[in-house]
DNA sequence: GGGATGACGCTTC
DNA sequence: GGAAGCGCCATCC
């Protein structure tokens, strides 16, 4: 495997895979905890290229507010993959990140 | 080096 | 609630 773009793609993955089942987090959280405030971009960029068969829950990284920022068929599937661990959606659509938010 | 791009986020209208 | 604008910053061309 390739060595990764930017090496903080290490700690970013590290720290998704923290977050337990059930619960989520979202980027601008996850840019925090691995001491990149601010960068939520960057996180955006480290779930994009996820290194191949890893078993990084991605699916549990949110927008700001719970919202799913996937569009389309990838957004459906990881609505699908946090209900069937039991995450409650709002009508609107969104993750309340009271409940089911996680801090470390 | 300059300009465009993006699984983001916050404020404003 | 939704669209638009701006800030942010690594990466690519």
């Amino acid at each position: 495997l390739s060595a990764p773009t930017n090496p903080r793609f290490e700690l970013i993955w590290a720290a998704v895979t923290e977050i337990p089942p059930g619960r989520v987090a979202s980027y601008g959280q996850v840019a925090e905890w691995v001491g990149l405030p601010g960068r939520a971009r960057l996180v955006g960029k480290a779930m994009k290229e996820l290194p191949e068969r890893s078993t990084i829950p991605w699916y549990r990284v949110l927008g700001a507010g719970g919202r799913i920022s996937l569009e389309g068929e990838a957004g459906r599937l990881q609505r699908e993959l946090l209900e069937a661990e039991g995450v409650r959606f709002t009508p609107a659509g969104r993750v309340d990140l009271e409940t089911s938010g996680w801090k470390p």
